[in-house]
DNA sequence: AAAAATTAATTAAACGTTTGTTTAGTTTTA
DNA sequence: TAAAACTAAACAAACGTTTAATTAATTTTT
């Protein structure tokens, strides 16, 4: 789908108060005021508010299926190495889309079969899919120790990275780094996040011990 | 504060529909129904809607602390098995609270000070530096290693647990498990996670290597 | 190329619902 | 019989959406 500069206006405010305030906080007088349109605008390239959601969706849901079949393919990294890139994509992916996955966290929720809560699930089971290949390939080099549980291992990334992006006043405060500025606290989270879930991998997937 | 029945009723009724469809998603009159009681009494014995949401977090924000400061002063245990109760305590708690945990992370993603969020700010706090000791303790006697990041530990300890309890349909449906009773898959859970993370902390604690 | 006709974009206002809360009255309890 | 518990109804405000009218852009006709 093809969307205008206003329609994408409109995607991009709807993306920052779906994330700040929910889909039920966020009212379309707030997204047409973020976006600087009139209210009338969302019903009329939307249909309804519960469309646009399903349009933040899917301009947001980039699949990161694709990256782990290359990785598949790559033959110049070790199989630690792959995880390595895996673990790299995540943090990255999900720190420049801070307010997309906090949709997503919050969609996760609702208990209830929403077209967004299939979307979600097809997503995850595509990714999971490619990264069990990824740890089996690895299995069977002998690189990788055997009855490793990828559920509870992505779990463990997916999870850390999610609590630590929640969390991220929580953590500057408690590390005093309240006076960093956006970008550069981003930057500290990435190295941070990335060096710690590497060592918590290395150590659970290696066969040596 | 001493709760009447149907106070308890309107808390338990609030929190199961604060946690499923968030608060503003959860109305009155839900609530109302849910716990079977008149609409008006909600104001009567809350004041208002904002208000019963922290009569919920008042109520349901026990006090991990009191066990962790039992857990330090316990001689019987190895450093290493002290960590180990505290992994099983997490558990427990998020397991057996699911639906207020799943409040206090939508409540977390809220970029406002709310009076509820000061208030998970503080528990936290006081969690965190309970922990710090313990962990400090066993670092003192060598069993730990040094440069140990407690905050990064919590946050895979936490966002573990909450991803699980997040994506909890994911992990039945990709594991087969979809036919399991409710109460027999909350010990599955708790046994998985358990498990899971004792092998995480053990290897990235450990000072042997 | 100018004029006319058609379609698309945009607006303010209004729509009917639903929202949280209050009121005024009734029933129950002590 | 006074206080507390409870109710149905009403309240204004906010909600998502639609309408009717206007302006802007595009296409067709001359």
């Amino acid at each position: 789908m093809e969307y205008s500069e206003k329609q994408i206006a409109i995607i991009k405010a709807a993306e920052k108060l779906f994330a700040i305030k929910g889909f039920d906080g966020a009212s379309v007088r707030d997204i047409a005021h973020e976006a600087d349109i009139n209210v009338a605008m969302i019903s009329y390239y939307f249909g309804s508010k519960e469309k646009l959601m399903e349009a933040v969706f899917e301009a947001r849901s980039s699949n990161i299926r694709l990256k782990i079949e290359n990785l598949l393919a790559d033959d110049k990294l070790s199989h630690l190495g792959k995880v390595n890139v895996l673990i790299d994509d995540y943090v990255d992916k999900f720190i420049h889309q801070q307010e997309f996955h906090k949709i997503m966290m919050r969609e996760q929720m609702i208990e209830k079969d929403t077209p967004i809560a299939g979307l979600i699930h097809d997503l995850k089971k595509r990714n999971l899919e490619s990264i069990k290949r990824l740890i089996e390939e690895g299995q069977k080099k002998g690189a990788f120790k055997k009855n490793i549980d990828v559920v509870l291992m992505m779990t463990t990334l997916v999870g850390t990275v999610s609590q630590m992006i929640t969390s991220q006043y929580f953590y500057k405060k408690m590390n005093n780094l309240e006076h960093m500025e956006e970008v550069e606290f981003q930057k500290h989270m990435r190295k941070k996040l990335s060096i710690h879930l590497k060592n918590l991998f290395k150590q659970s997937l290696s066969n040596e011990q």
